[in-house]
DNA sequence: ATAACTAATAGTCAATTTGACCATATAATT
DNA sequence: AATTATATGGTCAAATTGACTATTAGTTAT
């Protein structure tokens, strides 16, 4: 039986790719790697690769970034995949599209398997990367912006403390948009989604803000029933 | 090469099902075909099929859709994929799952390929299907109740005059709950989304309520944007 | 014709939420 | 002590919501 005789047999036209948005000092970023063989070797592209016979399509999305980047341990979510005929040359391959958002800081990058390099890219300064993989990014960074709107975010992105302008930043960024402060505090303490961790931030040349942690119930809650945020 | 040079061959390694919601009558449908080959052979499942070396992705889904069930001209998008190692017997088979709302009656059926016969099933009487079909439904549902909630929805599924409880038994129909009918109006009419088309329905034994129709360039517009719709 | 019935449409109103602000507080720096 | 930077608190009119009641315009039964 195929499914469980050759554990190694990959399942050859049929790809994953991983977009990973990182977020650090109010940036979003894009992880990304370079190809040490195939025929984008040397090209920076996102991390990717096959699915394996004996394994599930979410498994060998997060076999894949482990193994190029040492990024593990992130929920991977779908984004969708990408089916065009020619949008791999030569063969024809359909690629399966995943996402997650971290923050940036969490994670030490080392290249591994088919990668000869990785690194944080900032999401404005991405260059032309191969196959479809700028249509990706922009599927994927097209869903963030209507995401951030109906679902809480931030839990794998932030600190486990953070201050209310530390996610007013990951918001506008995503967004690219400016939003009004005490509007946002208020909107934002008013869904019970954060709690007081009763100190302060340290270090800065300024009045020191107020730390928060999520309330992981209400987001778990609020991400099951969908929210409205717009500000 | 392997794209032109077999224009049947296809990737075996991967299928696509086809999620089509019906609106009839208040109530919600999906489409399902008797399979007269295969391991399912008998039995009622999603149309599905496989994809061909030169053919896209979504057009293999039209394709199949309108080989299987007769049904075509309709906007189906990718739900996502289902990639469990063992979601299908003996082979290991990734499917791509997509859907479609539509207005049940706009549509003749005629069973074709390898389907022996195409029926509109309620949604609440739905068999118990093969594979993951049913988990697949169940996904497509959650995504609608969401979808209903952030984006105009009905332009297909409505005739292009229907009157505002024929919009509110579509949303109804979604949300499985009931709305408050002067709110229901007093929201929708807001958002500029409708327009009067200065006539009434006929045949109905009491008053006759009025008739609109969706303003395309508002109801792409919310679309992009998004909106929120909650009673 | 008139009453009863059915559903459409209109309107009310208090409570909440919003958007656009201004004001004050608390720290570090000059 | 003044300046600067940011956090946090507060105001207010306008818009929106949720829960209703009232009225209108037709059909059908008496």
């Amino acid at each position: 039986m195929s499914k469980t005789g050759f554990p190694d047999k990959i399942i050859d036209a049929l790809s994953i790719d991983c977009l990973i948005f990182g977020f650090k000092d109010g940036e979003l970023d894009v992880l990304l790697v370079k190809h040490a063989e195939g025929i984008s070797k040397g090209k920076w592209a996102l991390p990717g690769g096959w699915i394996k016979y004996n394994e599930s399509v979410d498994e060998a999305a997060n076999r894949l970034l482990h193994s190029l980047t040492g990024v593990s341990n992130i929920y991977l979510e779908q984004l969708r995949s990408f089916g065009e005929v020619m949008r791999y040359p030569l063969e024809r391959v359909i690629t399966i599209a995943y996402y997650a958002l971290v923050n940036a800081e969490n994670y030490s990058l080392s290249p591994g398997f088919t990668a000869s390099d990785v690194q944080w890219c900032n999401i404005h300064e991405v260059p032309k990367l191969p196959y479809d993989h700028n249509e990706i990014l922009q599927a994927g960074f097209k869903h963030l912006k209507h995401k951030v709107r109906h679902e809480p975010i931030g839990f794998n992105l932030l600190p486990k403390k953070f201050t209310l302008h530390h996610i007013q930043e990951l918001y506008e960024a995503i967004l690219e948009t400016e939003l009004d402060k005490p509007n946002f505090r208020r909107k934002l303490l008013k869904m019970n989604l954060l709690v007081p961790c009763h100190e302060k931030q340290e270090d800065v040349s300024h009045r020191a803000a107020s730390l928060y942690r999520f309330d992981k119930k209400v987001y778990d809650k609020l991400t099951e029933k969908g929210l409205t945020f717009e500000l």
